[in-house]
This record gives structure tokens, C-alpha cells and sequence, in this order.
DNA sequence: GATGAATGAGTCTTCATTCAT
DNA sequence: GATGAATGAAGACTCATTCAT
């Protein structure tokens, strides 16, 4: 039977050394996660490597589940950030260009990581909260969307923008953290971002 | 510390009750599975659910994770074969029909087993060997390749067709499966589908 | 919690061909405890090693600790029957002589199955019958007890002839048993048994 | 097929309670171990026993294993602690009567445990370290080794000390230990004692 | 007599979590 | 806020044994 699903984080850090714990903790975790992958990652293997006692992690973090929804919730919010400071490139270049950069960024993130996602990612994502994923592919499909709008002349006929703003999201999400696994070396090379990159260019444009 | 992986199946049937055996404790598997996700299917949970004792369950299959993983094994066998049935429409069909009808047939098969895809899928799809799921779509994309062959004439220039087919086959899969939680309305209206195989004959097409 | 201690044999074989089964199953299950020890021997492997089904070993014996105890039994034979033909011994040469030869003997018997002494012996062999342990050494001890009178003019005064003999078979089952263990090289060269005549017959003689 | 055999103790307890929790945890699988013996003992009916949890047990001890080799130990301690505190005698008195002090003390310590060592030493003895057995013996040995350099004139010549103050010693604990199954009468009265005592002088005294 | 698939009671062991200090 | 020893529910897995064929 699993355990309660509790996924809250405990208490707001409102001091300065309270955020750090809670920082140290993710981190920690992260990197035992990596090592060890979800199965094997232990609470208090993770409260050691951040140098905490195990009483202090469940002073912040509830359940495992909560800690590793944690951990999960930022990585989400750094590929969000990977998307969003490419954001005003969609006001400057032509879409095609935008999307390549855009891509490129989100490939180079996950590459980045890679071995984080190769070894718990997919195990342990859907612990993140469907609410939080569902807000941050939002944020970048209407992000998408407005950028859509801004080059609706180019548009094929017919596009739903709405939808196909959030399909690319998801698309381009799901091929560069699979990409992991299934592509290594073009992600590395950036292959995988510019094919991915074509494809989406060409379902969006006339 | 995780248990050992060892995910081979412990014996070859030999007889007609064996195989419905091992038929019987997938099948109790996978409802096990759906029912309580990964984390909460237990073996002693599955035997029951098979109407076999324990010790037969192990006499099949030597841990757990063989256990998940025969399952995974069949539902990727089962996704090839939803595709492979309509590999002579590409012969017999435009490219973009085609490709219509493979992404409607796959997405219909994940809608046919959507609650599977949602509850423990994404948890333990690491368990089916990396092989048997490179083999399962490399079939499926040499299948694609002999097809955009078939098709050269029409497709766009400067295609690579050994990666595309590979490409468009992995995007595929990872759409249609991932839309069980992202997509479900679409999955089921069959928005998704279409959406998917306009995106994937763009991709290819001139 | 223990299994019942049923350790007879279940049937007396009484055709050819049952009393090769018997004799198969010892020799295997020698062969495996001398392998993998006792915790590490399993019946079904002993069924395994022996050519026979497990079924067909529990024909013969009632449980495993019935098949250690026929291998202890069947050892146990052979250390008396390594004494019983040196018996003549006694009445041609010197005691000490006699008692060298002796001890001899049984050392070069322990050395021939050492390994045997080694992996499991000490872990099983309380699960021989006392009874039968007892009517083994006693046989010996009769025999030295014959010994010892037919050289009583030149025993140590004093000396209980009884308790002596039995002590005196005893310590040198004892001895070269555990000397497997404790002197494998003086085992096989041969100081242990002439160090073990020695103290035997000083101890004995005037 | 054999558990690990991972027999070292996993922490070493720095604080006052803790020493008393492995204490206790030893104390606890003695008595199990001499009411169930070694198969029938349990990890959780010996933390029962103990007043602790299961998983208190194992904070201490890795396995079932490392637990009878701590009880091992400590009984080899033990022996050896009665040897060692009769060490002075064999500078105060004629080497028979040292050694038949030291004989009756043995074979006295291991009557006041005689169930412990007819019930399960046999059986889980092979569990103690090697290394440590050879240690505790090598100990006595060597103090025994002293003693006869003190008394060499009355040496037998010829002796081999240092390989007869080995023998001795190992003569004495097999037959102490052997003697709870084989002479428990003897070993209550005392004579075991003394005949093993006049049987090590005679084999060692001109 | 022989077979071997099936049984299932019972074991060891893990690890998330608590709480007294 | 922090500590970490202690907890114990729960689960994977083994293997001696049975019995229908």
C-alpha cells in the first residue's frame, strides 16, 4: 500500500538559515536521486548527504513523496525559466528562428541534467503535482500562444492557436526529457532540437 | 537500497497450463497495477488476484520487477502490433492518410488502456529492458522507412529518412502515451490523433 | 520455528533399483552439502544433482533432515569401519604401534573427505542420531577396550580400562574431525595423527 | 542458497545506552538460541525477547548472522577470560596441578552453560570469525606456551612447544565443548576434568 | 514407482516516520 | 530548531513438502 500522498511542504522557511536548509535538503536529494535513483534513494541516506539530521527533513518536508515533489518542482520551474527568458525572442526573430532558439535552449537544459533525467526522472515525475505541471506548461503555452498571435499572418490556415500552442509545449517537453534516454547523442549534438525545432515550424506556419 | 533487477523471466513454459500460467499472472498484473500503481501492487496482492499461490508466482518469475516488466513487454509487443496490422495502408493510401489512420489506431489502443498509462506507466516503464524497447520501435520505424520510401517522390527535400522514421515513430509513442494524462478529451475525441499525424506528415512532406 | 525431526529413513528399499536410488540421493546430497553447506542445500537441488524428481526423493525420505542424518550415518560408518579393519592391529603390534596405525588411518580418512569436514559437518552433524553416534563410538570403544586388556600388563596402574577407551576413541574422532579446521596441514602431513598417537598412548601406558 | 553472510556489527554503540542495547540484544539471542536453537531462533522473536523492536535489532546487528557470531564471541571471550585467569597458577604451582586447575575451570564454565552448548553451539559456531577463534586460541596458546618454557626441565624431550601448547589448548576447549553431548555426567563430576588434565600432562611431562 | 507443478507458512529485512531529549 | 535512536508495519521472497497425474 503506498503511503499517504501528502506532497506539502511543511512549513514556509521564514529565516534566512530555514531557506537554506530547505535548499541544502533539494540538492541533496537531487544528487542522491542521480546516484541512486528513486527506488533506491533512502530519507535518511538524503538527510546525511545534506548534512542534516533526519529529524531536521522532516521538519520541513513531511513525506519523501513531498521531498522529491520538491525537487521535481524545480526542475520544472528551471525548464519554465529555460523558456521564458528565450520569451522576447519571439518579438525579435522570424517564429522558425524563435522556435530553433527556443528548442535549442530546452535540449542544451535537459542535456544539462541528463543523467537526472535518465535515472529517476521518469520513475518519480508524476509525484510532482499535476497542478504545478499543468501551470508551468500553461505559462509557456500562452507565452507560445502570444507569440502565435504576433506572427498570425505566417500561421497555416486553420490553426487552433490555443491548442497548438499548448501541443508544441507538451511536445517539445516530452521529446527533450525523452530525448534523455532515447536520443543521447543528438541531444548532445543538437540535433534532436533542430528537428524538433523543423517539425514544430512547419505544423505552426503556412 | 534497491532490490537486485534481475527482470528475466525464471522459466520457459512448457506446457499448456504453464503458459496460461504465466498468461494469467500478467493479466493479474496489469489489473493489480491499475488498480494500485506500482508502489502498491505487492506480489502476495497479484498471486491472489491470479487465484495462484506465491510460491507458483515465483516459479515464473524471479522477482517483482520480471514480473512488471513481462507486463511492459507485452504492452509494448501490443503497441507494435496495433501498428504493424495497418503497415500495407501505407502502401495502399497518400502518406498523410496513412499516417491518419497509424496515429488514430495508437491513440485508440492507449484510450482502450488509458487508466494503465495513467496509474503506473510513467512509474514503471523503466523496468521493460532498454533492448526489447529499441527493438519494438526500431521495427516500428523500419516499417515507417520502407513506407517514406515507397513515397520518396512526395517527401520534402533534404529529408533524412533514417532518422525521420525513427523520429516521427518515437514521437509518436511518447504522444500518444504521455496523453493519457496530458490529453485525455483529445485522446478520446480523437483530436490528439489528428493533431499528431498532421504534425508528423508536415514534418515529412514537401 | 523447526520442522518436526522425523529422521528415519521411509521405507527399507528392497529391490535393486530402490537401494541405487538410496544410495544416489546420499552421494548427491554429500556432493551439495560439500558445495553449498547445509543452510545453502536445497532438496530440490539434491533432487536436481541426483537425476531424480523431488517427488521421488521424498519417497525415500521423509524429510531433509532425515537425508543429512543418512549422509552423518553412512560418515559415521566409515570412520568406524577405518577403525574396525585396523582392529587386528592391536593384537599383532606394540599398543603404540597399534594406536599409531590407528590414528593414521583415521586421519587419512578425514584428509580423503576434508572439505566435507569442513563446509558442513560441524553445522550438521547434530542431526545424526545420538543413538547411532553412541553405538559407533561404542563399537570402537569395545574394540580398544579388548585392545587395552590383551596389553594390560603394560597399562599406566590405575588406569580405568572402561572410561578410557571411550575417552580415548572420543578425543581422536574429536581431534581429527575438527582438525579439518584447525590443522589442515598437519592433518595431511601427517604430525596430527602422531602427535594424537602420542598423547593417546602416554596416556594410557605406564 | 545461503543469506550473506555479512557478520560484522553495524555500528559501534558511543553511548551509554546503546552499549546496553547490544548487551541486551545478546543476552536475548543466547536465551532464544538455547530454548529454539539455531534454526528455530527468529530475529524477531530474539527482539521480542529483548524488549526492542525488530528494527532496533538491526541498527545494531546486519543480519541474523552477525548476531550468533556476537554470542560466539562473546563466549569465546568468555572461555578465554577463564583460561587467563588462571594464567598465574602455572607460576605458583607444579605444571599437573596448573593444568588440571585450569582443566576443571574450563570443563566448569562449560557445564554452567552445558544447554547452550548442547543446543545450538554445534549448530552456529562456524558463524564466529575464524580469525577471532584463532585469536582467543592463539591467546591461550601462547600463555600456555610461557607456562612450559617456566617448567621446561620436566618437559619430555623432544616436545615441540610451541606446536603442543596449540595442541593443548585446542584439546582442551574440543573436549570441554564435546563433553556437554558426549560426558555430561563426567563433565558435572569432574572427572572429564581430571582425565583430560592427566592425559595433557603425561603427553607433555617426561 | 515416478513426476514436478503447485503450495503457503513463515522469515528476514527495509525504511519512512516519530518523539523524547 | 535540531537531533538520531527507536519504531514496527509491511513486503519480497524461500524452500520443504504435497499430491494429482
Amino acid at each position: 500500500m503506498p503511503r499517504r500522498a501528502r506532497t506539502h511542504q511543511r512549513r514556509q522557511p521564514v529565516q534566512r538559515r530555514a531557506e537554506d536548509t530547505v535548499a541544502v535538503l533539494l540538492d541533496a536529494t537531487e544528487r542522491v536521486l542521480e546516484a541512486q535513483g528513486f527506488h533506491g534513494a533512502t530519507t535518511n541516506h538524503i538527510a546525511r548527504t545534506a548534512g542534516v539530521s533526519i529529524g531536521t527533513l522532516y521538519h520541513y518536508f513531511p513525506t519523501k513523496e513531498a521531498l522529491v515533489a520538491g525537487v521535481v518542482h524545480r526542475l520544472w520551474a528551471a525548464e519554465l525559466e529555460t523558456l521564458a527568458t528565450r520569451a522576447h525572442l519571439f518579438a525579435e526573430l522570424p517564429l522558425e528562428d524563435a522556435i530553433r532558439e527556443a528548442c535549442r535552449a530546452l535540449c542544451a537544459y535537459v542535456w544539462s541534467r541528463v543523467d537526472l533525467y535518465r535515472t529517476w526522472y521518469s520513475e518519480a515525475s508524476h509525484l510532482g503535482e499535476l497542478g504545478k505541471g499543468l501551470d508551468m506548461s500553461g505559462h509557456a503555452a500562452s507565452m507560445v500562444a502570444g507569440a502565435l498571435e504576433h506572427h498570425a499572418a505566417r500561421l497555416r490556415p486553420g490553426l487552433d492557436v490555443t491548442f497548438a500552442a499548448d501541443f508544441v509545449v507538451k511536445t517539445a517537453l516530452a521529446l527533450a526529457r525523452t530525448g534523455a534516454r532515447d536520443y543521447p547523442a543528438e541531444l548532445e549534438s543538437g540535433k534532436l532540437a533542430d528537428e524538433l525545432a523543423l517539425m514544430l515550424s512547419r505544423y505552426l506556419l503556412a
